[in-house]
DNA sequence: ACCTGAACACCGTTCAAGT
DNA sequence: ACCTGAACACCGTTCAAGT
């Protein structure tokens, strides 16, 4: 064996095959990740500098398809084109949901997410925000969105309080929970709430 | 040795040196919390079942601290006590920033965040919601609070794009970055956002 | 009931050796 | 440059043995 005429790994490759993990099983582990590579454990760190490096690797992929110039150029109202950013950006990470939980002990260093900063930055400027108000509203909508999407992950039964519910808890899980989109509704109805809000800030 | 005469372990005391370990250094393992309590690490097991467990303990001693009560009865008006609830919940938070990680890949059954949502619903309830609109509502909220405390545990790298910062992004950055409070005063920007609009929802 | 020590299967990472 | 296999220190958990 020993080096293959062309490279059987690559961190692209290698942050595939972690990603189809961590979507089926919700983890993954360098000896597995190794095995269904078909590869030695050790054989990962002629490409990645540990299993910190592979997560960042996950976390562009997730991201990667984010189109963040079609919603900066296309668009000519600025709060339209924030709320189409955030709203990509959160479909991003529901489509890799366990992700999501091995993102957040992490920091970023991303260039399609620092690349969507930039956008949203210079949209609310363009609305008129000064510093240090872009900088929290940018702060709030990335809360909410990673929160969201930590909600798209989460086990469903986060929302079973058993016996201890109130009548009007109880009547509220009734009838949303199990929905499909259930998550995706409250995401929109809350993200509308907050650019709602911006709006007449910046009015 | 074996079986002293007043035991040495309980859930509370694991519960709180767990904490004291994640607070300090960001995560804890057996072997290190049973030297820290001056025990054998099989010795957890008697009063805890696992690992995950002593996650759940804990979330369950930051949270607390959180007066449901309070909020519920003496405050008039059911925005002014959901928003109390929201910020509470959200301080217990950011007092054990780096727990918070630990606590996203798991599901709550923790007593006081399961009243927290109790009283949130009959608030909205009160103010003229549908079931539906409850559990949105209360996702929302849920939603932001997590992402908000998840900010405060985010190293301050997070917001570091390096050179590829453009202008307005860089302004925001500096104005904000490194502000004592920019965390806490981005959380409450964007609730009062939130309120606004479900204030304005209501009516 | 509660603590111990030995044991198990596993993990992430390093490194000399091979081509 | 890139893969291997052996090795290291460590982890979470189980369980028989002790009192």
């Amino acid at each position: 064996m020993a080096r293959p005429l062309s490279p059987k790994l690559s961190p692209v490759i290698i942050a595939e095959a972690a990603l189809a993990m961590v979507d089926a099983q919700g983890e993954f582990t360098l000896p597995a990740l190794a095995k269904r590579l078909r590869v030695s454990p050790s054989s990962l760190y002629n490409h990645i500098s540990g299993k910190a490096d592979i997560i960042e690797l996950m976390r562009g992929q997730a991201v990667a398809a984010v189109d963040v110039a079609g919603a900066s150029e296309g668009e000519p109202h600025w709060a339209a084109a924030i709320r189409d950013i955030a709203v990509q950006y959160r479909n991003s990470y529901s489509r890799h949901p366990r992700l999501i939980p091995l993102l957040t002990a992490y920091s970023v260093r991303d260039e399609t997410t620092i690349g969507m900063y930039n956008v949203l930055a210079e949209r609310f400027a363009e609305a008129g925000f000064g510093p240090r108000r872009i900088l929290e509203a940018i702060t709030v909508l990335d809360n909410y969105v990673l929160g969201s999407a930590l909600d798209v992950a989460a086990p469903e039964e986060v929302w079973d309080p058993g016996a201890k519910a109130s009548a009007s808890l109880r009547a509220a899980l009734d009838a949303g929970l199990g929905r499909e989109h259930r998550a995706d509704e409250a995401f929109l109805f809350g993200l509308d709430l907050i650019m709602a809000g911006l709006e007449r800030a910046a009015a």
